[in-house]
DNA sequence: CCTACCGATCGGTAGG
DNA sequence: CCTACCGATCGGTAGG
């Protein structure tokens, strides 16, 4: 029944966001009533804080993946970027709660991803000033707000699926803001043409 | 007295959210009673829509800063995304109550959107695809796509402040994060080196 | 997990 | 621009 109420929340907090929805709305939403939903969970807050750990919990599970991805086999950014899009592919009111969690309470977030995002962040920038030192990065990037960039630009294209589509108005929309964000991710990041280069039409 | 109920909401909505914001709010940090904000917008909504008109009024204004910059004198690109760039560093607020629009209202902000960015968006893309024709632009790039993705970027920049010093944690942060993503434009847009290189420190 | 209920606050109206 | 007030809904509790 937590599993429930958990997502069920999450989806009603991604949609309209935590303030305008009610706990009333919650507990429609599983069928349960009111006072039920605050046995599992003992105000609003907490309902919010567990969304918010249940959230960044599965975001753990993915880590471990694209550090795997990004330390072995051939196309090591392309692989490695994949991962980081799948898991907001997956659910994109990931990217819609992360968003607005981040407008709500930006210092809890703060200390939140700094807390979530360091262990691997750390190995990623590593990673490219490797890169930089070989030559293959371009020298004067910024390792830390480059990533910053990519995940921001990741999350925003996922999060505003619906607007992208008014400035592309055709329906390969989607699939082109993301070709487009991958592109962009490569050409600011590599002096060297990419191993498999975008198609260009 | 409207100027000053639209300045407070906007303040308030772009902090806390339309949901979490209550008309008494909003009345108190004008200094009148709630009844009284009523009497100059009707209900909530009216006030919503009031605060994001005047949001998209004031951007029409900086729009033909933007072409202006565009398409004369040197330099072009940098002086036309620093027109964007101070458009939000003005206030970011205005990056805040966008973001959370169009998570709030994805169907009417689309709509909104398209109206108030097609017209400088058709010339801007223009001048890209000349630039593809001459060699200079990459001509794999996906000229709406690119503009949209610049956009948003610089929006999530400045919206999200704080929680970028979480990753950059000292305090040039903001100035790292607005340096690199003029950098990641002008290296994912222009396949020559920049005519004013960004310092590699 | 439920019914019944609490005080506080919500958006909005009446009337001046 | 105000006071006074409305029904509805809010988050949360009592008690079983």
């Amino acid at each position: 029944m937590r599993r429930r109420i958990l997502d069920e929340a999450m989806r009603l907090f991604a949609e309209r966001g935590f303030g305008a929805t009610s706990l009333q709305a919650v507990s429609d939403a599983v069928g349960i009533a009111k006072p039920s939903l605050l046995y599992h969970f003992k105000s609003k807050t907490a309902l919010r804080l567990g969304v918010v750990d249940d959230l960044l919990g599965s975001w753990k599970d993915v880590v471990p993946q694209i550090l795997a991805a990004a330390t072995s086999g051939e196309n090591r950014f392309e692989a490695a970027l994949d991962e980081v899009l799948s898991f907001f592919q997956e659910d994109p009111d990931r990217a819609r709660l992360l968003l607005r969690e981040v407008l709500d309470h930006p210092a809890e977030m703060r200390a939140r991803m700094e807390q979530h995002l360091s262990p691997w962040m750390n190995l990623v920038t590593d990673y490219i000033r490797r890169g930089q030192k070989e030559g293959v990065v371009y020298a004067d990037l910024d390792p830390e707000a480059w990533v910053m960039h990519v995940v921001s630009q990741t999350v925003a294209t996922f999060a505003f699926t619906q607007v992208g589509e008014a400035v592309l108005p055709d329906d390969a929309s989607y699939a082109r803001r993301v070709r487009e964000l991958v592109r962009v991710a490569h050409r600011s990041l590599f002096r060297t043409e990419p191993t498999a280069p975008p198609d260009k039409d």
